[in-house]
DNA sequence: GCCAGTTTGTTCTCTCGTTCACAAACTCAT
DNA sequence: ATGAGTTTGTGAACGAGAGAACAAACTGGC
């Protein structure tokens, strides 16, 4: 008796479903039509078991004893995580990583449209950065109420980071994306996910320490 | 019992040890020498008990009734995972993402080195980014013979990604940072963390529109 | 229509991670 | 020295996620 949620869909689950999205778009770009839950686990990198239990969250998209139709999952899971709508982003901070942010295909290709480029080094001013003008930051409000900001980013020093997440959050961002190395503080309301560069490496030298003391333990 | 646990520190305290890191560097810049389980969690945005926990993995380094010495618990930190180390990176893909990573400081302060930038684009060639000179895909063999490199950092687009970490672990990579939205297959020896840009925007989105549907649903 | 082969959806179990609660241990004032 | 007040470290309950195994359901041949 799981009456949980509706739309109880496992955060780990929600995570998944963007890699399985891309394993059919490949797939579907090779031409395949119908795939068993093996192949796309193959494709994803994931186990088939893990991958049929986090499509049973959507639904029963597959067909026994033949597998799944590429195009019509695809297109439940894009449904499903918002594909199909349309989110203005807006980058905040257009130093090195935040014109690689702006200049990223794969944004555009899944339905995120960056609207607005803001800095405040005005130096940058007015210059093109993928096909748009870089503003001051202080033009954010008047461009929030021009279109409904979905998701922000925030590409910012560390220690400006918190002042521009209140700015965004005053706005109406309700989603933010964060790069620079600091802990936000934010309303509930608003979901925040941070993508730390130095931590991902650091985390891999842990492992790699770890391997290198293992061999020296085990030839002493 | 014999548990497979080789240093007993679990994955998600690995993960958190280099936010506790940071949180722990703040507070020795503002001047605390000695602070609680209770004020570094808030710092490094944790519930106290789980900091706690984590902690205890290493060891027993606080006291109890006064809390941690910032300046000796962010050396064990540091030690163990591998802080005070050197770390040769190799950058591959000097596009926008590559040279934001080249020129991140973050790195540079935390052990790691970036040794070398390699492209295959000829007009990137003797370009010079953060103070190296961008050279040819091919040197990267010749590089691996003078300097004994840790950790690959792959930025090129997803269908170059699988060759670069085949050549990467041909001259001894062990642990890759992959940017490029791919599975990549390697050996079982070899660690691989993804960051995926669409995706975490992908997740961010899903639950944007999980608040809508939900609102709507209960206006009607 | 029926049987063999295939593949999904789901249930069950086990492992891993989080949270709670509290004893152990330290400081400080008296 | 002792007791009151803190704070750590950890054992135990709790919840979420991973993986194996299997029944249900579909296809195709005869």
């Amino acid at each position: 008796m799981t009456h949980s949620t509706p739309t109880g869909i496992p955060e780990a689950t929600v995570a998944r479903l963007p890699v399985y999205l891309r394993a059919l778009t490949t797939l579907a770009e090779q031409g395949t039509e119908t795939c068993s839950s093996e192949a796309l686990a193959a494709a994803a990198g994931v186990g088939s078991a893990k991958l049929r239990k986090d499509l049973s969250y959507l639904g029963s998209y597959g067909t026994r004893g033949v597998g799944y139709d590429v195009a019509y999952l695809r297109y439940q899971i894009g449904r499903e995580i918002g594909l199909t709508q349309d989110w203005p982003v807006v980058v905040v901070g257009i130093g090195n990583l935040g014109q690689a942010l702006a200049n990223y295909s794969g944004f555009r290709s899944r339905g995120f449209r960056v609207v607005a480029l803001l800095d405040d080094a005005p130096e940058l001013h007015g210059r093109q950065v993928a096909g748009l003008e870089v503003r001051p930051f202080r033009e954010l409000s008047s461009i929030a109420e021009r279109v409904d900001l979905a998701i922000g980013v925030i590409a910012v020093p560390a220690d400006a980071a918190q002042n521009v997440a209140d700015r965004l959050v005053a706005v109406g961002v309700t989603s933010i994306l964060n790069f620079a190395p600091a802990v936000l503080a934010v309303p509930d309301h608003v979901a925040v996910r941070k993508v730390d560069l130095a931590i991902e490496l650091q985390i891999l030298a842990y492992h790699q320490q770890r391997r290198a003391t293992e061999a020296e333990g085990a030839s002493a």
